[in-house]
DNA sequence: TCAAAAGTGTTGTCCTTACACCCATGT
DNA sequence: ACATGGGTGTAAGGACAACACTTTTGA
């Protein structure tokens, strides 16, 4: 006998979430966008949307990701999901977050105002719905965690990019001040960088070198743990 | 006005899979059960089961692991959010999937008959229903990544134990042979064994010492870094 | 007395950290 | 000329990995 369903049991809402991380050369930015719909109607919130009925978890976050900024391929991960069931007050809502990092510039490009959507400093977010603010919570944990070990935050850089632009990113992931001599000898020393011949002069008057990222050997490595981070903590 | 339900909205089961995993004392090992109901009953299949209307995820694992093994506050992680539309046949079921690690010695005292649950070792691990394959293969992976930095391997542990048996856990966690010089002090260097003063005299002439975990020093330490394996890849 | 597993120490290498000065440029 | 941030080298200490012999005891 052919089984079409499973009687008697519960079904419920699926949305996602994104946590979209950014860069914006001096500080790690989360990007937030006003609630379109009722309950909490303009309140601030994550990005998401529900899972449609024929769609993976991974095609609805990509699908809502790109909703938000136009951008495709760009880093996203499960992160966790939330499944506390008055988390949403309406009706019971699962939600499956994921966690985004990418290239503010590439965004600043492609922006859609269909979402108010605004870039916040991470020390600055404000009151938000539902349980997004844990969200917010484990993702800065993980992002952390992963860093520290993978060279994942260039995600996070634009195409060309310089030395102190990549600590002032890492200082403010750990929240906490790296001497600029170790990091330079143990970034370079991954081998993932190539030097440019040219100078960003916008900050500095001596000017900073730009590097671009050696893509081939990024994607064989990025698996491979490094160790950028001493003495961190989680 | 108050909203009661998001309209047109795909509504899905939700289940709760959970990888179990168990060392008796030479090997690591997994356990399975033979599913109860159609479709696919009789095969074997990952302990689960749908997670209940007024139910958070957490509580629905914890629930599932002690049907199967009447065990309480054993060690329990979400893992991941499988949720492919067709990974079940019958009708669309995301699974989140936990990560259980137990005392198996423990689990014998308790042991339940009803579901014919069995310990498999790693390498044998029999055909399996829809996506449990996959969900073993993550999980493995999660060990291996966090028991790199945090003493997680603690759980699988009984009461008492020898280091010899620690250092074949670890050997089989890794896949790898560890030097026993190097591992006794690395392990005792983080102050987390006392060291008993009698032998377990069952699987050497020598006999082992046993030593037990500082629990104390355990939960304060548990989420502090350590590097237990050499050479780890993930 | 022999076999089998437990237990223990040393050394060289490499990685990590701490630290200070010179350079290039715009004002 | 000076202030600002960029770029570089060295030395000391600690962690890690490689390695071999002695001990205990049951058979």
């Amino acid at each position: 006998m052919q089984i079409k369903h499973y009687s008697h049991q519960n079904r419920m809402l699926v949305a996602i979430d994104c946590i979209i991380f950014g860069f914006d050369g001096l500080h790690l930015r989360l990007l937030l966008i006003k609630r379109g719909f009722e309950p909490e109607k303009g309140r601030w919130s994550l990005m998401g949307g529900f899972v449609h009925a024929d769609e993976s978890f991974d095609n609805a976050a990509a699908r809502i990701l790109k909703q938000l900024t136009s951008l495709d391929n760009v880093y996203l991960e499960q992160l966790y999901a939330f499944g506390n069931p008055h988390r949403d007050p309406v009706e019971r809502t699962a939600s499956i977050t994921y966690f985004s990092l990418i290239d503010i510039n590439q965004y600043e490009k492609q922006i859609s105002h269909e979402y108010h959507a605004e870039w916040f400093h991470l020390k600055k977010i404000p009151s938000l719905i539902f349980d997004h603010k844990e969200m917010i919570k484990m993702a800065k944990g993980k992002l952390r965690y992963k860093a520290a070990f993978h060279p994942v935050l260039f995600e996070l850089l634009p195409n060309k990019f310089t030395l102190p632009q990549m600590q002032n990113l890492y200082e403010d992931v750990y929240e906490s001040v790296i001497d600029k001599r170790n990091f330079s000898r143990k970034i370079l020393s991954t081998g993932l960088l190539i030097k440019q011949n040219h100078k960003d002069r916008e900050s500095s008057k001596k000017g900073a070198y730009y590097y671009k990222l050696d893509k081939r050997k990024y994607m064989r490595n990025f698996n491979a743990f490094l160790n950028f981070i001493p003495n961190h903590k989680i």
